[in-house]
DNA sequence: ACAATTTGACCAGG
DNA sequence: CCTGGTCAAATTGT
């Protein structure tokens, strides 16, 4: 116990490291890409490689942990259907239309994922190299875009769970606010199986109240504009991490990437490399 | 003809 | 009851 959460703390310190450098990286990149200059460009093919490694670093670190690895991963997949656990097919025997008559087919019961890994990323480039089928569109409240809804090609033929929500961002529209939900599962043999194509992936357990004050998930839930916590020393950063565990980041209304870890964020600005998965592109 | 997207209804959680 | 997430028929694209 007491050495696995040393590890853990040292994993939270080196992923806080990685963290740090590839803010700094995407910062250097951003600067380049506001010069058009084509002298530049073997400078921008060198930070993409560079942030490519921070992300493959992230990646091995992530997926090295320090003992009773699958516990919180069990947890999520054991309990994610719970509603309904007829294969996504049920009739619901009666009542489950009353709206309209139009209706023919069961709607009744589909699964709703309430716990699963999630990171997001905010990025202009919407493309990776797994597929993806959109299946559905919504209206957000007091959102100026709409958000889709894309699910894994392979979601009925594997069984893969993979999931991801793209929306624009209003305060600049050229980016997108991307959410990935869960790891892909399929086999397609397409480079590497599991990349994540961001920082830290995040864990939102509904039940974890035994973790740390309460108040602070809360309080980041409303709909903020202008709070930046700018001022957290980074000789505190694993504090504050451990203090963040709690937060479920669910929107960040500027153009920062925000990426999760056990529920903590961390802002990035203007991330803007390309993640490692194709999205086809939606329009309002 | 098949595959992908669009779109509105349905459903669960808060 | 409202909102966000998912389903599936209809539509569009290849």
């Amino acid at each position: 116990m007491d050495i696995n959460s040393n590890n853990k703390a040292i994993k939270l310190k080196v992923m806080d490291q990685l963290v740090q450098g590839h803010e700094m990286t995407t910062k250097v990149q951003q600067l380049l890409s506001q010069h058009g200059s084509a002298s530049l460009s073997p400078a921008k093919d060198l930070v993409e490689k560079i942030l490519g490694f921070i992300n493959d670093t992230i990646s091995t670190l992530d997926s090295f942990e320090p003992s009773s690895p699958s516990a919180l991963v069990t947890t999520i997949e054991g309990s994610q259907n719970a509603s309904c656990d007829n294969d996504g097919k049920l009739e619901d025997s009666g009542d489950s239309q009353k709206r309209l008559g139009p209706v023919k087919g069961k709607r009744g019961c589909y699964k709703r994922k309430k716990k699963s890994e999630t990171w997001t990323v905010e990025s202009t480039i919407l493309e990776d190299t797994f597929s993806w089928r959109k299946y559905g569109q919504k209206q957000i409240l007091n959102a100026k875009f709409p958000r889709s809804y894309f699910r894994c090609t392979h979601k009925y033929t594997q069984g893969c769970k993979a999931t991801k929500q793209v929306q624009k961002l209003e305060s600049e529209p050229r980016l997108f606010s991307i959410t990935y939900i869960g790891n892909h599962t399929c086999n397609t043999n397409e480079v590497t199986p599991i990349i994540k194509p961001c920082i830290h992936h995040d864990v939102i357990l509904m039940d974890s109240e035994e973790l740390k004050s309460p108040s602070l998930t809360t309080s980041m839930k409303e709909e903020e504009e202008n709070h930046h916590h700018g001022s957290s020393t980074e000789s505190d950063m694993q504090l504050v991490w451990q203090e963040m565990l709690v937060f479920e980041e669910e929107h960040h209304p500027h153009h920062e990437a925000v990426y999760g870890c056990g529920g903590t964020s961390a802002s990035i600005n203007g991330f803007d490399s390309a993640d490692l998965w194709s999205w086809q592109q939606y329009s309002v």
